[in-house]
DNA sequence: CATGAATGAGCTTTCATTCAT
DNA sequence: CATGAATGAAAGCTCATTCAT
């Protein structure tokens, strides 16, 4: 009678940890022990279910990338106001951890090949999907969609920006200002684009 | 005196070492080993210079900030595009080296709160003269000045952002694009205040 | 549980390499890598059980404090010689280890505050029960008790005196002399004493 | 026209360093630096009058011998206790310094062969001396000289304890108390022995 | 699956000593 | 003689990873 399987939920559990202690302690900060602490688990389970600490840190950056994703799948309205909003975590269902878990992840991505390739992909999976929202915007109102490529850089630019800015300089900018900044900021360069 | 000072030399290019060091391998990987090697010195040299590996980062820091405080007093033409421009370290004295390694600096400040400190005193005095160089150009153009600082606060954002895309997902934006997609960015922005 | 905790046993088998190393040695010379070699134990393993070298330290300066209470606990007949006796770690229960050990926790108290403050500790308790057996037996020879403490506090500067020559300076006096020595001492400062 | 050789005064200067430097941070917070800036010389120097740094200690070590010989040589009134308060530098002549410095040397004495030696010749020298005195004084009593030894024994032990505690568990003992404590302890001592 | 002890490489830092100037 | 920069060998400590139980 063989217990039943708990890998997925440990897993989860460990994940759980490192977000935890690296929102608490940095990434370097995190160590296997301080990720046990934190989820409550032995060190060396951490390694039974992880190969390496580096994998849990992948697992995290999924996991981060789906919610966000969820997140703005459940919003209602305008989609590019969702779009922005769920990336900037803003709502009801912020989650400030997650907030600086993403810029932490921001800064692994530069040492960290495998993080750099989760972060890039979640990037260059987020400039699509905002180029296709600007591009709609561009022609309900009537404008050349030829340069919605480049809005959409500018908003993404904005928003990792604004994350970083939040991280790594607290208080320079005023709280909560993010979200309405980086709308408004779409919204100027949507209107700045020639009528068609 | 016997043997002249020569520290001031040792010290920079001790700097020097670890910006290289820290471009190739990340601020961690940049060991003091590493630092020595990259500036061609003996490792124990770089503790006789500096009390801490922490203490040459300060340095570097402070040096990247003056460099770009040259960069914008040496460029002519319009003060806003000229700010923007040497913030994005464009233009024929451009050093993708210092990119880097500013992103890295914005990573650092989330662990060292005296990177922290100059990081945020860095900014705190960019949004300061960009405030004043956009309130400037709204005034020209007969513009209300009520919204200076939120447009400044997102030029910087994005200018923070394209840093750290940049460097966390190179590849991801057009090279050579941060800088005129900013200027855009500002030039919608401020087009979009409200006149007097 | 898995796997049982021997901390206790590493622990003490630890502080067992350290007295082993620091006797050989010296505590300086007792290096971790020393205290692991004595004690058969990976170096690591000592910073697993012990956050600091200096806590090891710690741990063995407590243990020698109770084996003397221990041997003064276990020692029969005349409780002021008994006294004497055990902290000289003289007769079958000897160690001479550990007298050696004694006079380098001296010295090390100059330097780390928590030492000293073990050190002092000791010293005080040492003083303290010795002016108890002192003025007993001043009282059962019909003298006056008034010069009792400073009896005492000549004892047991003769008892670290002798502790100190004999590991600094060994050889300056004849070996197993400090007990018979500090025993008459003892008489004649109590003779000495006027009746009441 | 060769300059005349400061040498001698330049290693006096040097041994000065060495004391302040070990008084005010131990023997090992003493840094061939830590020498320098106390003497007001460059560390080069040190090294340029003595080989190495225990050369030094050793060159403090004969400076302190020479200064209790001086000062019992000088001290009028009667010898025993004249030796007795020379040796625990009390009087108009006390230096405070040196009694820490002894303390120091004391436990240095445990590690290095050489200053091992020098500690045990001061100590012959003292046995010897102080031998002489407590026969003269045994015999001026009319008493057997036989036990000189082991009482010399007892006093300088009382002597050197008196030194550790002063040191490393200052204020366990009643400061100024220590010259009048061995002094008593020498009469009673003297005292109990059996008349011719 | 789970535990936590064990390992050893690698880090920053200190410092006696050397030596070019 | 004097300076102070330079060297390199330790030292204590951290930690991802392994593995006996």
């Amino acid at each position: 009678m063989a217990r039943p399987s708990n890998t997925l939920r440990r897993r989860e559990q460990i994940v759980d940890g490192l977000l935890a202690a690296m929102v608490a302690h940095g990434y370097d900060g995190a160590s296997i022990v301080a990720i046990g602490k934190a989820a409550k688990l032995a060190p060396g389970l951490v390694h039974y279910h992880f190969d390496t600490k580096a994998e849990v840190l992948l697992a995290l950056v999924e996991r981060l990338v789906q919610q966000v994703r969820a997140r703005y799948a459940a919003r209602a309205g305008d989609r590019l106001d969702a779009f922005i909003d769920a990336h900037l975590a803003l709502g009801s269902d912020a989650d400030p951890r997650a907030v600086a878990a993403w810029s932490i992840i921001g800064a692994e991505a530069l040492r960290q090949p495998d993080v750099r390739r989760l972060y890039r992909a979640a990037l260059a999976s987020t400039l699509r999907e905002l180029k296709r929202l600007v591009a709609a915007r561009l022609r309900e109102q009537g404008r050349l969609t030829r340069n919605a490529g480049s809005v959409s850089a500018a908003i993404v630019s904005a928003i990792e920006g604004a994350f970083r800015i939040a991280a790594a300089a607290p208080g320079s900018l005023p709280a909560g200002y993010a979200a309405p900044m980086v709308r408004r900021l779409a919204h100027s360069l949507v209107t700045a684009e020639p009528r068609a």
